[in-house]
DNA sequence: CCTTGAGCCTGTATCAACTACAGAGCCTAG
DNA sequence: CTAGGCTCTGTAGTTGATACAGGCTCAAGG
């Protein structure tokens, strides 16, 4: 048996998309924005791999699960990569990413507010009255 | 004195925008998706809107502000202009929709819950040590 | 009369964050 | 030996706009 846990085993780009849940054609697209590191190719111009390379892939799936945009994603990985990361640097774009989060929830629940309000007030019935529409077309 | 109350007063691409507050490319763009009809040219091409077209983007814009995405908008409108839109049937998008908007903000709201309390936990020191990185180079 | 500026026209490019596809190369199993 | 599955590249499409270039037209001012 080769490949035992001997030798580092290369991952090819399907096998990294496998292993994170990533599609495979935003591998290519991280790497082409720069989120991703351009990986060693094989003799046969293949992606090559590794573990290295499936952390920092599921930290950039993780991120983006929480809202950062890449481009906060790339300030993220910046600090990290620097290796001279402070707590406090990281944790001021966590608060600021945090408070767009927090205008983003305020703005869609003023929207459920109107929405349900108005389709409360919807017979359901088969007339061409309708308050929702009411709602979209008032010339307040 | 011209243009009194007598004659219908056409408007322009500028006038429109300017009425209802909406980007002037919108205006071209919305017309090119389909959702503002092409409007009567003037003998030296320029768009002759009227107050009917006024009504038609504030509809446009309202919806878009309630989270309707274009698609949903065009369901609206084509139900209104149909004229044998039921309540039930406006009804029907406006839940679907509404529907969305909860599942979003349902969404945001975890996402704000992780955020926060890691960010609780930070020291905001210049220390190498990040629980908001921790979180997010996990293992788990 | 001429110029300058504002407004309009068109088509096309840009943004985020992907996703998908075409056309080619490579490898392995049957 | 060939069929399939994987990989490679570049490019197009998605949504909802926004912006810009290059060219017309028009009204006012000098």
């Amino acid at each position: 048996m080769k490949n035992h846990h001997r030798s580092v085993k290369i991952l090819r780009r399907g096998d990294l998309a496998k292993l994170t849940g990533c599609n495979l054609e935003t591998i290519r697209y991280y790497e082409n924005i720069g989120v991703m590191p351009e990986p060693p190719r094989t003799s046969k111009n293949y992606r090559a791999y590794d573990e290295s390379h499936v952390g920092r892939l599921r930290f950039i799936m993780r991120a983006r699960e929480l809202g950062f945009t890449l481009d906060e994603v790339r300030d993220l990985l910046a600090l990290v990569d620097g290796g001279v990361q402070t707590c406090g640097e990281v944790q001021g774009l966590a608060i600021s990413h945090l408070a767009s989060v927090r205008a983003k929830i305020d703005d869609l629940k003023r929207i459920e507010r109107v929405l349900s309000s108005t389709v409360a007030q919807c017979t359901g019935d088969d007339v061409p009255e309708c308050p929702v529409i009411d709602a979209l077309t008032e010339v307040t």
